[in-house]
RNA sequence: CGGGGUGUAGCGCAGCCUGGUAGCGCACCUGGUUUGGGACCAGGGAGUCGGAGGUUCGAAUCCUCUCACCCCGACCA
């Protein structure tokens, strides 16, 4: 870069072209990229290490609500998936089919052959497959509840695919329980989304919002899906992790069957839920701005970057040696806990270059340590939710006694942000014609970016199908879901009929 | 699968109309000068121009076929 500088690490800005804006920040964080394999990215071990806090996590919050892990076959025969109706339906479309088992080299070409008797579909979801081990596993009343969870990669055969949005192959935790009774089914499914919300807001800073979809967004298979939906900076709903209740569904499908403690023989009530790589893509758009990623502290790669200053060769050893002792000692804190992560970048770099890089990756806290600072036992600190030159001088003893503290007012300034913005951008709104004007964008020149418009709407509905698939067709605004707070009847604007609660509309991911 | 577009160095692109055997910026490497800040100067390495045919003395450039990817739709975590 010469003389002109820009005056933000990422081009274009998020104003400019919010998508372009978005593949750029994943880029320049180094978190994942394209792969030879058509719409399957790799995931870069900044983006990976974000991954595996999120499954850490959501891991331990798991078994704190009494789930076990356990590992299901990638092939599912195909015969598995004809069971249920609509969840063929549902994704027959998207499934990736193996076919045979072998390759033989044919005029220098490798060619499949050994055809299969019957085909195996790579799971695009596993209801099926543990379906059919739970009829196993399930006699009696005395054997559920069964709460099973698998982490484990999945594909589904998209179209169009974006990085950590939707990609061919991604990877998730998908939960599988079964339970004696419809109550405790729903029950379970309501905990889990309930833990859901938890984890997105208290350790994403992602404000989301608790609903159940509508029949045409509906799990195939499931008798209620709910979810939780969350406001992206451009003001699109992101649909960050689902939990259905399947009724008797898959249970009737798979055989899982019980005697009750009356003898009886029953079908047992089953849930899935399950969220994915997508919620990285979520942090993404929440919280990066036009310098890069900003990744919430609680679930950051590294807390902390130091930076040692080593201009002069005499001073370079040091520096480091300073540098060294300070990262033990701040690795000796703990911050939502867990030891704080401390990165030491020794690297033989002009020290602009290697700042701007920790900016993009949206490290929380810059630590830049050269001798000035070393001989007032201090350090020079900026923070990732400030501008990039808004830094300042901090002694070293105060900084090791307050650190968790700023990174706890880090966290919870993202997510109050992140509230106002989906506050400000949520319209109530009565009227039809408010309601289109909400969401036609201002014209824009050709060949621009539809400029940012809209963002959640809530109305009355009267869940009317045909009236969903006509806005749908006219906007491409969806029902996101029927949230579950409270809310009061009135009347749909669209058709004059009555409404119980008020519904909200967005473009979505 | 419908409509549009693009494939040339690691990344971003120019060259193509008007064929003559490859160039720019960034990145990378080396040397030097700088430096509490995304430096400057000089030099260097790196491309069988997506692939296959064809036209031609000669193809990145023209023609045919093909593959891949991207964008807009329909589908979706």
């Amino acid at each position: 870069m010469s003389n002109a500088k820009p005056t933000t690490a990422i081009t274009p800005t998020r104003a400019d072209d919010y998508p372009e804006w978005y593949l750029q920040v994943v880029g320049a964080a180094d978190l994942a990229e394209n792969s030879p394999v058509r719409g399957c990215m790799v995931i870069k071990p900044w983006g990976y290490a974000l991954w595996e806090n999120i499954q850490r996590v959501l891991d331990g919050m798991f078994k704190a609500t009494g789930h076990v892990n356990a590992y299901f076959p990638l092939f599912i025969p195909v015969r598995f998936l004809e069971k249920e109706a609509a969840h063929v339906e549902g994704f027959a479309k998207e499934c990736a089919v193996v076919t045979h088992h072998r390759l033989e080299m044919r005029d220098g070409k490798l060619v499949p052959t050994g055809e299969l008797e019957e085909p195996l579909v790579v799971r695009p979801t596993s209801e099926t497959i543990i379906g059919e081990m739970f009829a196993k596993w399930v006699q009696s009343y005395r054997d559920l509840p069964l709460l099973i969870n698998q982490w484990a990669n999945v594909v589904r055969w998209e179209m169009r695919t974006r990085l950590f949005l939707r990609t061919t192959e991604f990877l998730w935790q998908e939960g599988h329980t079964a339970h004696a009774t419809a109550a405790e089914a729903v029950e379970e499914t309501m905990k889990m989304l309930g833990v859901y919300a938890d984890f997105a807001e208290q350790w994403m800073a992602m404000p989301v919002v608790q609903g159940e979809k509508t029949a045409g967004e509906r799990f195939p298979g499931a008798v209620q899906t709910y979810c939780i939906e969350a406001m992206m900076q451009d003001r699109k709903a992101l649909q960050a992790g689902t939990s259905h209740f399947l009724g008797q569904n898959f249970a009737r499908a798979s055989g899982i069957k019980f005697s009750d403690d009356k003898g009886a023989v029953e079908h047992a009530w089953t849930t899935s839920w399950g969220v994915s790589t997508r919620l990285v893509g979520g942090m993404i758009m929440t919280h990066g701005d036009d310098d890069g990623m900003v990744c919430p502290p609680r679930l950051a790669p590294a807390h902390v970057v130091i930076l040692p200053v080593t201009h002069k060769p005499e001073e370079r050893q040091r520096v480091l040696d300073w540098c060294q002792a300070l990262a033990v000692e701040l690795r000796a804190t703990t911050f939502a806990g867990a030891p704080l992560r401390v990165e030491l970048d020794g690297r033989d770099l002009r020290g602009g270059d290697k700042v701007w890089q920790w900016i993009k990756k949206g490290v929380p806290l810059r630590l830049e340590v050269g001798p000035r600072d070393i001989d007032k036992d201090a350090v020079f600190m900026g923070r990732r939710d400030r501008g990039p030159k808004d830094k300042l001088s901090l002694g070293r003893g105060e900084l090791v006694a307050t650190v968790a503290t700023i990174l706890q007012d880090m966290q919870d300034g993202m997510l109050a942000k992140a509230r106002a913005f989906q506050a400000a951008n949520t319209r109530v709104i009565d009227d039809q014609a408010e309601f289109y004007a909400w969401f036609t964008p201002p014209p824009s020149k050709e060949g621009a970016p539809t400029p940012i418009h809209g963002g959640f709407a809530l109305t009355h509905f009267s869940g009317d199908v045909e009236l969903e698939k006509q806005i749908k067709d006219d906007l491409s605004v969806t029902v996101r879901c029927i949230p579950l707070a409270d809310g009061e009847p009135g009347t749909c604007p669209f058709t004059g009929k009555p409404s119980a609660k008020r519904v909200i509309w967005a473009k979505s991911y």
